[in-house]
Parts: structure tokens; C-alpha cells; sequence
DNA sequence: AAGTGGTCTAGACCACGGT
DNA sequence: CCGTGGTCTAGACCACTTC
């Protein structure tokens, strides 16, 4: 695929300011003579980077680099993620199958007869208790789970074992108190702040698969996304 | 442009079930047949579809319906806060100009000379108090800011009063607990938990231009998005 | 008028999944 | 093998911005 060569080239070139925002870019027609391809190759790598938020251009002006405050930001963000060196550890506290109560049968889109497997796991960062978590999976959907399959890689079963797609996952936040399980296992007092997240994960075919109620320690959790407030050109 | 035109009619067809989970959809030469237009226009159109997360196509065996449970749940979810008929009041509490303090110096990318508009607000949902928010907006990018410029639509003042193009937010989400400004506000009492948004605005060009720290009462908010986990094919 | 990016074409070839 | 979608071409025309 030659526009995700283009991509690579034109990113090396804006992380080492051979592009930068001052200047627009080489027009189109220029870059693919230069990489020895069509306009339209050209065309469609800029879209991906237009996608990525590197970019942006504008009809009878060109093309140009955005500026590097965002750019930092994510970067320096992630950096501070990775650089924090922090462990992790999941260990499970329980493994079963069970019958769907309401929300479950909601969420996964099943009836009360079918099974779910349910698990809780307790995630250490840095040997703090750092979340806690419920798991919920039809068996319908993603069959033969064992209690191996979730302390391992779920996801790995689920594309190389079964043969199945992923596809998207949809995050619900909200903040919350401590309950009693929470105050149980993530080392809490009464009233303490809980970061709730509930992840519902969906195969590519639209089948949801996995539902999680996560309860993270409100200190040692955010979460950052972007949102496109409009498209307009 | 003829690949909106496309978008459009495909979707209409998804929501009326003529097109649906079970069975693929048209392949592209005969959905460009029968729009006359050319594949690559019809691969466009799919394309966003794809993106918007309506359907998938496999090379090979051809193009498909998302299964609806995904869709109905965002559907769903949007109807809910529609259909809850809230009213919404903002007030403005205080509106300044001054000098930024290090965490504003750093997010909006300016030094501590330059002057910033520092305006606060309280939203009610239904007569309730539901958020707290504090804005920060750098002169310099935003010039001529008024009381009545916050209070009315700011970003059609930056759009149409000074033509500049919107780009991106970034939002960062927490859970705190209420401190005595929010306690003051919000009616709430010690330790009473607060979904914290900080909300990051940039200019098409990337250049930071808002800056806002928003406190939400935690019953009355909560977050949703989407994320792709991968993008294997 | 000149230069830019956005759209669209009519074809070609390739990679993949199923037979 | 065939049918599918993914990639790519070499051009054309259009919309927009600036001079």
C-alpha cells in the first residue's frame, strides 16, 4: 500500500520539523511527483493525516501542519503515561456462570435463559489496589471461556481461537461513592470517590460481547479523549 | 457532491430494514450501476458509513450491516436524554480579565504577561444546580471578549465575528470530591463526589483558545464515547 | 488569471474468501 | 476458479482563495 508509505514519510518529516506550521506543504500534484504516484494516492494518505489531527487544509490555500500545542500535549501526555514506569498486576477474586439479570440481559442483548460468564478481577498498580472490576460475557457469543482464558488474553482467544472480528467499545463514565465491595478491596473509607466506567465491547458484526463494570480508585485514573466538535470546512 | 447524496439514501435504506444484519448489501459495481456514478464514488460513500460505524466489509465476501444492537444503544441513549425534556439555564457568576497562573500558562500555550479572560458559570438543569464551570480564554487568540460575548454563543462569535474555523476538543475526565466553591454552588455536602471535565479547545490551526474546568454534580452527569480497538482487518 | 485542494471518472490490477 | 472489496492510475472538472 503506497499511501501508508506516504503517510510514514510526510509524519517523519512534521516530527522533524522539515514540515512545519509555518509553511503549507508541498501541493499535492508536487508530492506525487516526488513519490511517484498519482494525485489521488497523495490525496488519500493527507486524509489520514487529516483524520489524525495533523493536518488540516484548505481549498485554494494548500495544505498545512497544526500547530505543535496539540501534538505536545497527546505526546507529552502519553510520555508522562509511559515514562511513570508503573506495574501492573490483575488478579482474579472470583469465576463463574450464571444466569443474566436485567441489566445484563440488556446490555449483552440476551434473554434470562442464556448463560453469562461473570468474573472479578482486582487490578494492582504499583502493588496499590487501583480498580476493581466486573466482567460479564455470553456464552452464546464467545463459548468454551475457563477461568485461563480471562487471566491470560481474552482478546486473543477470541480472534486467533474463534476466528471472530473486533470492533468497537463504547465508554460510559461517571463518578460515583464507594460501596461496600469497593471499600472491601480498594482500601477505602466511607464517602471515598469512585471513577466508574462501564465498557461494552462489540464484535464487528454490532454483537455486543463483553460488558465491564470498572470502579477505579478516583486518585489514579483519567481518562483523555477527542471529540470533533464540528466538521465544518 | 454525489457520494453525500449516496450516504444519505444507503442510510435510509439500514433504518428502513431494507437493507439489514442478515444478508450483505448490493456489491459496489452494482450500487454504482444503479446510482450511476463510478465504484470509487460508491466506495467513498461506503467509507463514511464505515467510519460512522453503520457497516463492515470483508474483502472477499462483501459488505454488511452492522447488527443492530450497537446502533439502538446509541439511539437509545441520545433518544433518553431528548426525550427527558431538561431545561437548561447558564449563569454567569464572575468575568474578569487577568494574568494566568502556571496551569493556564501551560495548557494555552502563553506566557505569563499576556492577559486572559477568566469568566465563571453556574448550569442549572430543571432549576437544580448541576455544574460548576470555570473558563479561561487567551486575548491574544480571541481579542474583543465581552460579558455578553460568554453569556450569548462564543463560538459563533469566534466562526462569524472573527471568521476563524473551529477544530478539535480535548477532554480529560475525573473523579474528585466537592471543594468548598462547589459545596457553596452546588448544594452538596462534604465529600460529596464531583465529575470533574477538563475541556480543552483548539482552533482549526491547533492553536489552544479555551480552557475550561467544569465540576459536575456526579448524579446529574455522565460521559459516553466511542473508541476502535483496533483496526485489524 | 493562477494556483490550490475536492470530486469524479473508467478503467486496471491485486488480495482475500469461498467453491 | 470466481466474486468480492482494496488500491492505484491519469486524467478531467469544479470550488475556493489570492493576486
Amino acid at each position: 500500500m503506497k499511501y501508508q508509505h506516504i503517510v510514514h514519510i510526510v509524519s517523519e518529516r512534521i516530527k522533524n520539523d522539515e514540515y512545519n506550521f509555518q509553511y503549507a506543504l508541498p501541493n499535492q500534484q508536487e508530492l506525487a511527483t516526488e513519490f511517484g504516484v498519482s494525485r489521488m494516492t497523495v490525496k488519500k494518505a493527507l486524509d489520514i493525516l487529516k483524520e489524525e489531527g495533523v493536518i488540516y487544509s484548505s481549498r485554494g490555500l494548500g495544505t498545512f501542519v497544526v500547530q505543535h500545542e496539540k501534538l505536545q500535549k497527546i505526546s507529552t501526555y502519553q510520555k508522562k503515561q509511559q515514562t511513570k514506569q508503573f506495574s501492573y498486576l490483575k488478579q482474579m477474586l472470583s469465576f463463574e456462570k450464571k444466569h443474566p439479570h436485567q441489566l445484563l440481559q440488556q446490555q449483552l442483548a440476551i434473554s434470562a435463559q442464556q448463560n453469562v460468564y461473570a468474573a472479578t478481577f482486582i487490578r494492582y498498580r504499583n502493588e496499590r489496589p487501583y480498580a476493581l472490576e466486573h466482567w460479564f460475557i455470553p456464552e452464546q457469543v464467545i463459548p468454551g471461556i475457563t477461568q485461563e482464558t480471562l487471566e491470560q488474553d481474552l482478546y486473543h482467544y477470541i480472534e486467533f481461537e474463534l476466528g471472530l472480528k473486533l470492533g468497537d467499545t463504547s465508554y460510559t463514565i461517571s463518578a460515583v461513592v464507594a460501596n461496600e465491595v469497593d471499600k472491601l478491596h480498594l482500601n477505602c473509607t466511607d464517602n471515598h470517590p469512585i471513577l466508574k466506567v462501564e465498557k461494552l465491547s462489540f464484535l464487528r458484526t454490532g454483537c455486543p460481547f463483553l460488558y465491564r463494570i470498572c470502579h477505579y480508585q478516583a486518585a489514579m485514573k483519567s481518562y483523555q479523549f477527542f471529540d470533533a466538535i464540528k466538521k465544518n470546512k
